[in-house]
DNA sequence: TGATATAGTAAAGTTAGTTTACCAAATTAT
DNA sequence: ATAATTTGGTAAACTAACTTTACTATATCA
């Protein structure tokens, strides 16, 4: 075999921005699993996105829009589908009428609670993998290749 | 600040998913920008799935399909997609007369060729910022996460 | 008092797929 | 040799997670 198809075939397994989506990917499915054994089942992928940007002392959509790095219109969406769901309430905001403030309810608050301790387990679970130095030292990597490149 | 709201805070920032999930967009963002600058502007992150998998030997749509981890009618899609833009062709295969042989096309190695001088790039850029040792024990990092809870 | 910016909604389009259902050819079983 | 099953591929409809375009209502700035 030549050296360039050796590299190419490198280039599959070895890709570090496909190295990247697997991992992600993995931390994903297993996050949701969890949160699913916790009586969470109707939150997907798409919901966490909302769970993980909003405080507990609420927001607007387009606040929460701007910080998910998504458009006013998805959040709006996956803020309707949330209500529905009954993890989020919607109510008119004081301050400005043309806004809605976007609180948890019980439920939701419940939901984040849990999305904490996922994140807890799995982090576990990549320290016994790896050992706290690897696991700590992956996570500057990552924020130095994530800011270095803005 | 309690303790648990500076917890769900961080929860956010150094989530461990979200800066996979940050890393790997910059990178494809990147990579796909410098092919885009090589004269490849008509390929999308979607196309590299079928790029980055197949062989220059050429194989069968469902084959392609099962390496990529998609299935064979979205595999199929894609095919089509890339022999329009003529980077691949599609042939009867003569030891099966069902199925397809999928061969890149000059256009097509030319890309392959590009994709592996970009990831060449991205790398050296990685290794600029983060030193070469630190690359290599991020990739190894990566790998036994990815393995580690397969 | 306009002009412009901001909050939000509505509807259609897009991307990257999956699911269901099918046909034709190849393989295996009887 | 024929029937049953598997495999290669296609078609069409559906889905998720968005974006784009276009709009209304309210707020703010000049």
């Amino acid at each position: 075999m030549s050296k360039i198809s050796k590299d190419l075939l490198d280039m599959r397994d070895n890709n570090i921005g496909r190295l990247f989506q697997h991992a992600g990917r993995n931390y994903s499915e297993r996050a949701l699993a969890l949160l699913h054994i916790r009586g969470f089942s109707d939150i997907t992928l798409f919901h966490t996105v909302l769970i993980s940007n909003l405080d507990t002392t609420g927001a607007q959509i387009s606040a929460i829009a701007e910080k998910a790095g998504i458009t006013k219109q998805a959040m709006g969406q996956l803020v309707n589908d949330l209500e529905k769901k009954s993890y989020v309430k919607k109510t008119k905001s004081a301050d400005d009428s043309r806004a809605y403030m976007i609180n948890f309810t019980e439920r939701g608050k419940e939901a984040l609670l849990a999305a904490y301790e996922v994140k807890v387990i799995i982090e576990n679970e990549y320290k016994e993998l790896l050992g706290i130095d690897n696991l700590e030292s992956l996570r500057e990597i990552l924020k130095t290749l994530i800011n270095g490149n803005h």
